[in-house]
DNA sequence: GTCTATATACTGATAGAC
DNA sequence: GTCTATCAGTATATAGAC
């Protein structure tokens, strides 16, 4: 109720977003000025500041966005605590790599884009990607407690793991050999190896 | 001899390459200017255009310089192409380690900088940058081959594992927890767990 | 080898008309 | 909500003095 006027804006306001997202994780956030982001969009230069107050806040509301919907997609469909750890694992590993495969292009700009946003933002961002290291890492303590994962150092292991699962997205084509389950379904094999693991049996697809 | 005028040119030079080095690692190619490299060697902007043909080939030259000497450094030290697989892996990862930790930033520079590489220039780097990959996927292969490592694809390992070791220079720093050996180790012991190998015995200092 | 000065073009952001 | 016009600053690269 009440958006009279709003109903051309919300279109607007969305494809400046996307706009955004396409061209930055082509060119880089620096590279890309507001100008071919307004061609992009199909308006003026000047019209963009009616959704952003700025090409910052562009840039950090787009990081912001994916790190929190990365955050509340886990929680949406993460398992009981008390479910197993290797089990927990399991899951992750296939959210991830499904997260990561499915959104080539924010990803990108949250891993690429770091150094372009101010102190401030910075923070926040770094705190939202530590968050989600933790869950790894939580996960994969409470395996070594539990005796049924072996590692030598959890903390190395969970910046391994991650940057090993985060990579998919450096080298994923739809176009590729293999499909997305087949791809998450290695990609779990090779996280139970890292973690010294035996994974309960299962089809893998 | 015939460089009566060369001298404290060759020395410009370096200082603008690892200006430049410094600079974009810091801030990204399209985010630092020309005068903030030349301010940071002491010279004016145009004194650069004696070194460099413009902008874009400074980039360049870092990356390639930068893979060409990566390659190079591994055929100077990489063990006999009939040295059993497990010790040329072990080698591998230790070099790879050793050599990502001491470069940070043009090891940085080379993963985050391909998307402002021109066509031409882009086609070359990932040229280098196969070829290197391709050192890890023989010595895969030939230790598949061998039957003494176990893996359900050897190209998605590859992949997984550069991501992983190349995950080092992401969080590593020189006040940190670990040594560098020891941090070698670390990796040497998570690349035969995702190859499915036995390590030969062996200090892990 | 380096500097100064400059050509030419583009940048982010704002003001005010409609 | 969008456009036009514009400000003030900066960009890469070059020409010519020294």
């Amino acid at each position: 109720m009440a958006r009279k006027t709003g109903s051309n804006g919300e279109k607007t306001r969305a494809a400046v977003e996307e706009a955004a997202i396409r061209l930055i994780a082509r060119h880089g956030f620096a590279a890309v000025s507001m100008r071919q982001i307004a061609r992009e969009v199909g308006v003026q230069a000047g019209a963009l500041y009616l959704y952003t107050p700025d090409k910052q806040s562009l840039l950090f509301d787009i990081m912001r966005g994916h790190m929190e919907h990365l955050l509340a997609s886990w929680e949406a469909e993460a398992p009981d605590p008390a479910t197993p750890a290797v089990a927990r694992l399991e899951r992750l590993v296939r959210f991830h790599i499904d997260y990561h495969i499915h959104r080539p292009e924010k990803v990108f700009i949250s891993y690429m884009e770091l150094r372009n946003l101010e102190p401030d933002n910075f923070a926040e961002i770094e705190r939202l990607r530590r968050a989600y290291e933790g869950v790894l890492e939580d996960i994969l303590r409470a395996g070594a407690a539990d005796g049924v994962f072996h590692m030598e150092d959890a903390r190395i292991t969970t910046m391994a793991m991650i940057a090993m699962l985060t990579g998919v997205s450096t080298w994923y084509r739809d176009s590729g050999r293999l499909q997305p389950a087949a791809i998450a379904a290695h990609y779990v094999d090779m996280a139970f190896r890292l973690v010294g693991g035996a994974r309960i049996a299962q089809a893998a697809e």
